[in-house]
DNA sequence: ATTAGCACTCGCGAGTGTGGAGTGCTAGGT
DNA sequence: ACCTAGCACTCCACACTCGCGAGTGCTAAT
């Protein structure tokens, strides 16, 4: 830690470095900072400015005759800088704006999309067209409370269990009857058990429910059964699904032409308890995890940029794209908050 | 077409090379046939049998001074005499039989899976896990024929409906209600509908529904939206999505250590149209596609294993593997039957 | 018909040389 | 004190050669 502060050449140089890094995905010579941002200096004052960055751990240098490569930090920086500045303007120095044509491009493929799953499907692909990044989405991680269920007739030997959780969304079970049952008798376990959810806020428990199961001996094996559902169901509830679209994208960027960097990336993206853990801990806002700030070490020549999208306010879940960490954080950061957002309003919508 | 019969020695030959390609992955020299093979002639012998073989297509030789590899043409055949010979046989020749320890590995991970889609989740990772190739499975394409619907209050402006399709598969839609309906109301509309489904046998059409709307004044907008959201539904119901799993691993094949050739082909698996064209027209029993007999050309490659699964006696989706050309087929085919056959027992049981 | 022997071809990896890119340093200028 | 031009130095990337080894196809012998 040598200097926290870097003065206002060093960090003019840094940002050169790593926008034509971002742009080029090679090395970058003092000439070529020199020749494309007007720095008032000449090439040899540039030099010296890299290698006081590099000896600051912002940059590195693959060999002793090549250029300069950004080193995570640099990224940290840069994309801390930009966040900051998104917060202190509405019109931010660093910010990106969508271009208009984007903003409707996804808000036309994310409208009218009733159901969640489909919602979600079409915002990862639209996400990963736009990033031409692999795209992930979790499904959204419902209310534990239920509030009513409903058990419908299928046929002599079975039913279907629906449960209506707080919020509105629905889950369905297919209920093996031991013996037949009336459509009243059905309506009537409906609203017992219904009653009892109200009574208790909507708050299920193991315990409880054994209670509850006990007291009405009237319909014992019924009730039996769809406390069983029941409990698998709120079980389930917690677990959260993964969508993820375009993966072979990561087979575009140079950094990963050699199949033995890329493989551990994509057999990552494989493994849903992976993107539980890269993804899930992401606060509401935009999140931005570089390189070896992930988690898991098969991501560390990766970056994540995620962000919460929400069902009535309650953010439920996550969308966000898999990059190399020589990514043009900006335009990444803006794709992405908008999509979460749009897939919001999208979802908060149809529930 | 020089010969389509292959004399003996030919054959023994052929089936030589193509076991020792799969095992190596690489050219296979008329030594080594001639070291594991007993096949009671000299390396020179072979290698004039490799030259015949080589004309009539069925081996093709990289360069001069190179082994065999068995062609699309190879594998055909002798996928072909592998299927004759377990059609013609109790323990065919040729066969395949699994362990019973991944029998029973396989029946473990698909028991007591109620909802479907995690049925198909478990068996596609399954299958993944066992090939080491990517695996893929469609949704179940359920029947169009719906039996009865269900309204379901969830608010004062939203209701649940709630449609049961023929075979007892069920679906949810949230209704969003123009005007609050009471419980009575919802109750005699989904009669209404329920009775009309059964009068014309479940056959739901766009114009007959309208006949329905207009029928009925009293709950006009009511049916209306239901009629919407049916429409909807039956034409969803035709559409069909696909789990795929493992794809890191065709990255693990030395045939495709090349991204150039990898990409093409983890491209066209993230490709849900492709995954239709490939994957679909599948028979009931197990089907195998070669190379460049996949209608898509970036799976040229690749060979595609699938089998159908059924719920009760239908045939309603699809399992499959695609790997590279060069597969233990014997193996590779035992394995998706096997699974096709225990997702099949497992839907049925559950649904 | 099969086989041993052999000449021939071709791919592959090791080793080498060279051009060029980009740096770091230093001496001199403002 | 800071900047810059010039230059020596380092090291990579690429091309080129060379020789080895692998595996074949042919031929002549059985």
């Amino acid at each position: 830690m040598l200097a926290h502060e870097l003065d206002a050449r060093k960090e003019q140089i840094l940002w050169a470095v790593i926008r034509e890094y971002v742009a080029r995905a090679e090395p970058v010579p003092s000439e070529v900072v020199f020749q494309k941002y007007p720095l008032g200096v000449s090439p040899a004052t540039i030099r010296s400015g890299m290698h006081a960055l590099t000896e600051m751990g912002y940059l590195h240098q693959p060999h002793t005759s090549a250029g300069r490569v950004p080193t995570d930090r640099a990224y940290r920086l840069y994309v801390d800088r930009l966040l900051a500045a998104e917060r202190g303007s509405a019109s931010p120095e660093g910010g990106w704006r969508l271009s208009p044509a984007e903003r409707d491009r996804i808000r036309r493929r994310l409208v009218a999309r009733e159901v969640p799953e489909e919602a979600l499907e079409e915002a990862v692909q639209t996400l990963a067209s736009l990033t031409e990044y692999p795209s992930v989405a979790s499904t959204p991680r419902g209310s534990r409370r239920l509030r009513h269920v409903h058990l419908v007739p299928l046929a002599e030997d079975r039913a279907l269990l629906v449960l209506v959780a707080e919020g509105g969304a629905a889950e369905q079970r297919v209920l093996r009857l031991e013996r037949p049952a009336s459509a009243e008798e059905l309506e009537e376990v409906s609203r017992l058990v219904s009653r009892w959810l109200e009574a208790v806020a909507g708050q299920v428990q193991g315990e409880s429910l054994e209670r509850l199961a006990a007291q009405a001996r009237s319909h014992r094996e019924l009730l039996a059964s769809v406390v069983a559902q029941l409990r698998r169901a709120t079980a389930a509830r917690g677990s959260v699904r993964f969508f993820v679209e375009g993966v072979a994208n990561i087979l575009k960027q140079p950094e990963f032409q050699d199949v033995r960097r890329a493989r551990p990336v994509l057999a990552a993206l494989d493994r849903q308890e992976v993107l539980r853990d890269v993804l899930l801990p992401a606060p509401p806002e935009v999140h931005v995890r570089i390189g070896r700030e992930n988690p898991v070490d098969d991501m560390r020549d990766c970056s994540v940029v995620a962000a919460a999208y929400r069902v009535g306010g309650r953010a439920v879940g996550v969308v966000g794209v898999v990059g190399p960490t020589r990514m043009p954080y900006a335009r990444t950061i803006a794709l992405v908050r908008y999509l979460a957002q749009t897939l919001s309003e999208t979802l908060s919508r149809a529930d």
